[in-house]
DNA sequence: TCCCATGTTGCTAA
DNA sequence: GTTAGCAACATGGG
């Protein structure tokens, strides 16, 4: 589910509830998530985000590096109300944070180092060069590149779409095709469409809720994405639906070349 | 019943 | 080495 706009809203939200409090109790609720050290008395200092990843650093010297997946999910609980798909739950002086996922593919696994990683991040400034260069001589569709996460990190199936329709590109062209201006704009794109995702807390198009259970915004704001048969909000022509890669690509014949 | 789903990994084959 | 295609993970919604 969550991409870097939807990752980067409950970091942002759990610093303010999490960051710099004191862990009262830890409980893995289903062990398929991964095995966690001992966390009660610890502090969290800090809450940080690389692609879609969310890392916490623990008092003592300890990281916590989470994946999301496809459903997972934080909810901050101020009753003793449980979500449904409860898989971790920790509990702090002022209420409890839950791991929901129905899936089940989210993951969690303590990291001793620092997490660092020379992957440039979609929200940092990209540098067309460094992307051109990186895509040189690459066959496979930009689309695919995009969502790359060794490439890029934090694009994922939505963003990658409206992304490739703000910067007027075809997601099936191969990506060593593209020339500087087009990836200058695709630069200028994906920073304007994720920074603008990330100030309206992500897209809530099914059922993403972020720490508060409240929903995001920019699922108004979604030019192609799951609007197959609807007019281009450019040029009026009807968005297509293809798939690349096993996943659904939304995009505009005529505006997208 | 079938198809689809905001992610990632691993295998096989071209 | 690169890429495409597929399955797997597991669950719920339309």
């Amino acid at each position: 589910m969550p991409e870097l706009p939807e990752v980067e809203t409950l970091c942002r939200q759990l610093r303010e509830v999490i960051v710099g409090r004191r862990i009262l109790s830890s409980r893995v609720i289903d062990p398929k998530l991964g095995l966690l050290p001992p966390l009660v008395g610890k502090t969290v200092q800090s809450v940080v985000r690389h692609g879609k990843q969310m890392i916490w650093t623990i008092s003592g010297g300890t990281c916590l590096v989470f994946q999301l997946r496809m459903t997972g999910r934080f909810f901050w609980m101020e009753n003793d109300a449980m979500p449904p798909h409860a898989r971790l739950e920790i509990s702090f002086r002022a209420g409890r944070l839950i791991l929901s996922d129905p899936r089940r593919f989210a993951t969690v696994k303590p990291w001793s180092p620092p997490v660092s990683s020379p992957v440039p991040d979609g929200l940092e400034k990209l540098d067309p060069k460094r992307l051109a260069e990186a895509a040189r001589r690459r066959r496979l569709p930009v689309k695919s590149f995009l969502m790359d996460q060794k490439a890029v990190t934090g694009i994922g199936n939505i963003y990658a779409s409206e992304i490739l329709h703000g910067a007027g590109i075809d997601p099936s062209r191969p990506a060593g095709s593209l020339t500087p201006a087009e990836w200058k704009k695709m630069v200028a794109m994906a920073a304007r469409i994720l920074r603008k995702a990330v100030e309206c807390r992500g897209s809530s198009i099914s059922d993403w809720r972020d720490l508060f259970a409240g929903q995001g915004e920019y699922q108004l704001h979604l030019r192609v994405y799951g609007r197959k048969g609807e007019p281009c909000a450019k040029c009026r022509s009807k968005v297509r639906r293809i798939v690349i890669a096993g996943r659904s690509t939304f995009f505009c014949p005529k505006c997208q070349k």
